[in-house]
DNA sequence: AACACATATGAATGATTGTTCATATGAGTT
DNA sequence: AACTCATATGAACAATCATTCATATGTGTT
C-alpha cells in the first residue's frame, strides 16, 4: 500500500543538487512566461505582428478570429507587456513592445523564419 | 448590431503581410511546444534534470509532489523527447534528451541560472 | 444630440489540463 | 510462487483557460 520513497531520500546528492538547481531558479515565473507563449491565438497574435503594426481589425482578420476573441488575448498580452498600444481615431493599433520582449522570445520569432524556410 | 470590420479588409498591406507571416511559420507546432513548457511541475522537472539524473522516486521528493503526478508528467515528457529514460533494476533514471531539446528550450534553461545568479 | 464604428469587458459556457486515488505492471527478493 | 518496491496508468474530479454572446465605452460623424 505505502509508497516510502516519499520519506527517504534514495539518492541524496542527487536530490540535493536538484534541489539547490530548482532553487536557483524561478519555476513559477518562467512557466507563467511559456503561458503566454503557449495558446495559439496568441502565438499567431505575436507572429502576425512580428513586422507590422495591426488594429484589432486586422488581427481578427488576419487570425480568421472573432474580435471579441482577439480583444481578451490581447489584453492578456497587454498585461504582460509583450505588445503596447496606440490610438488613432477610432482604432487601437498593437506592436510588438521590443522592449520587454524576453530574450527567448525574440529569439524564437527570429528563429521561426530561418527555421522554415530551409 | 453588426461589427463589419471582419467582413472588410481595413489596412489591406498590413493584413497580406501579417498573414504571409503567418503561413510561414507553424503557430500549431510553436504553440504546442511552448505548452510543454508552460506547466511549473514540468518545468521544475526539466530544472531538477538539466544537471544530474533522477529517478522517478528522486524527482517526486525533490519537487514534493505525489509520485503518479510526476509520472504523468514524465510521460508528457517522454512522449515529446524531452526526456530519456533508463531502467536500473526497480528503478526508472530519467535524463534529458539533450539532442531533441529544442535549441529554444536549451538555451532558456542556460539563460536561468545567469540571470538568477546576477 | 443621435448615430455608427472600433474596441473592451463581464458573465456563461465549453474545452483542456493537472492532480488524485486506486490499481496494474514489472523487477528484485525470500 | 509469494511478497515488496518502483513506476505507470485509467478514471474521476478539480482547476484553468479560451471563446462566445451581450453589452459597455469611447471616438468620430451627421
Amino acid at each position: 500500500m505505502s509508497n516510502d520513497c516519499e520519506e527517504f531520500v534514495i539518492h541524496p546528492d542527487n536530490v540535493a543538487h536538484a534541489k539547490k538547481t530548482l532553487e536557483d531558479s524561478n519555476p513559477t515565473e518562467l512557466a507563467g512566461f511559456f503561458k503566454l507563449l503557449a495558446g495559439e491565438t496568441r502565438i499567431k497574435i505575436l507572429l502576425a505582428l512580428s513586422e507590422v503594426e495591426l488594429c484589432v481589425c486586422d488581427i481578427s482578420t488576419t487570425l480568421n478570429a472573432k474580435q471579441s476573441a482577439i480583444s481578451h488575448q490581447l489584453r492578456y498580452l497587454r498585461q504582460h507587456r509583450l505588445v503596447k498600444t496606440r490610438r488613432d481615431g477610432k482604432q487601437i493599433f498593437y506592436t510588438l513592445e521590443r522592449e520587454h520582449l524576453h530574450p527567448i522570445l525574440a529569439q524564437t520569432l527570429a528563429h521561426m523564419k530561418e527555421e522554415e524556410a530551409s
